[in-house]
DNA sequence: TACATTTGTATCGTGCACGATTTAATCATG
DNA sequence: CATGATTAAATCGTGCACGATACAAATGTA
């Protein structure tokens, strides 16, 4: 088999397991997330407007990387749950803003225990922290180039 | 601030950036694939097929880790471009077995060229190909360790 | 042989993602 | 200050993902 025919497998590829981690990592969130009634995407908003109560639209979408025809429809699901309000901007009336209400702020106490409950899914013995935290550097590095990438396209 | 508050952020965490890793890649290959009139979940049923010219639905479900509520809509799709074909197995009436046709034989060469122009992308000078190497087995375990759970959900 | 259990695939409903496009507000430049 | 370009958000259509469920074929067991 040739060297070019080689790459074709899938074993030699980056971006399936990309993908597919990406997908484990959402289901193992799942059961965990739906005590508090949140998607994976939504507890990804929530993060951020933790972070900083008040955002536009378009901060949001920049944190996540994502565009507004995904998060607009995200934050109209989280405003039927009544965890954030939605009012344009008196400043810009382009911008919409985004804030949390109390129902929205009060869940971050529920959300603070997740984060172990996750890395307990993690860990398995399997992989060193130190391990760890390499990969975790390196994607961070990979997110970053390829987003400059993405962003030139 | 305390641990538990600092491990509600996004930056300090893998999964959100496995997320959009994942999203980013799958934007990269968007234009590549386009030209075969392809998407990324559907590049890669074609893989796996391009190895195994004959397979179950269960058995391209088990590759891809994904279940047949995802598979089947795709594998019609494909069918639908005249890429592989669906029979049940007269064998075991609950198979269905996937063929390529010839079409989807002869579009194997075409695919080709894909995989160095998707690493001529992630090649930046950023990170070095040791460090991918090491990133890419890392990533690799992290797979095998989140099925492993998932699958005991 | 009956009948319960398991297995393989498909169906349905919901929620992302995202390309393409639209609309309205703001900005820039002559 | 007029008008063309840019920006922010939303709308629409398509294609995944996936939980829950359905259903038929195969298998196991009394």
């Amino acid at each position: 088999m040739s060297d070019q025919a080689a790459r074709l497998y899938l074993d030699n590829q980056l971006c399936f397991p990309l993908y597919a981690a990406s997908r484990l990592t959402t289901k193992i969130y799942a059961p965990v997330l739906k005590e508090l009634d949140l998607t994976y995407p939504q507890y990804l908003v929530m993060l951020v407007l933790w972070q900083h109560a008040d955002l536009s639209v378009n901060a949001i979408c920049e944190r996540l990387l994502l565009e507004s025809n995904t998060v607009t429809p995200l934050l109209k699901r989280l405003e039927q749950k009544k965890l954030l309000t939605r009012r344009r901007s008196s400043d810009d009336e382009r911008r919409v803003m985004v804030s949390l209400t109390e129902k929205g702020d009060q869940l971050r106490k529920q959300a603070l225990s997740i984060p172990e409950q996750i890395v307990a899914s993690f860990d398995d013995g399997e992989i060193s922290e130190a391990e760890i935290r390499q990969f975790q550097e390196t994607l961070w590095t990979l997110v970053n180039v390829l987003n400059a990438k993405v962003e030139k396209m």
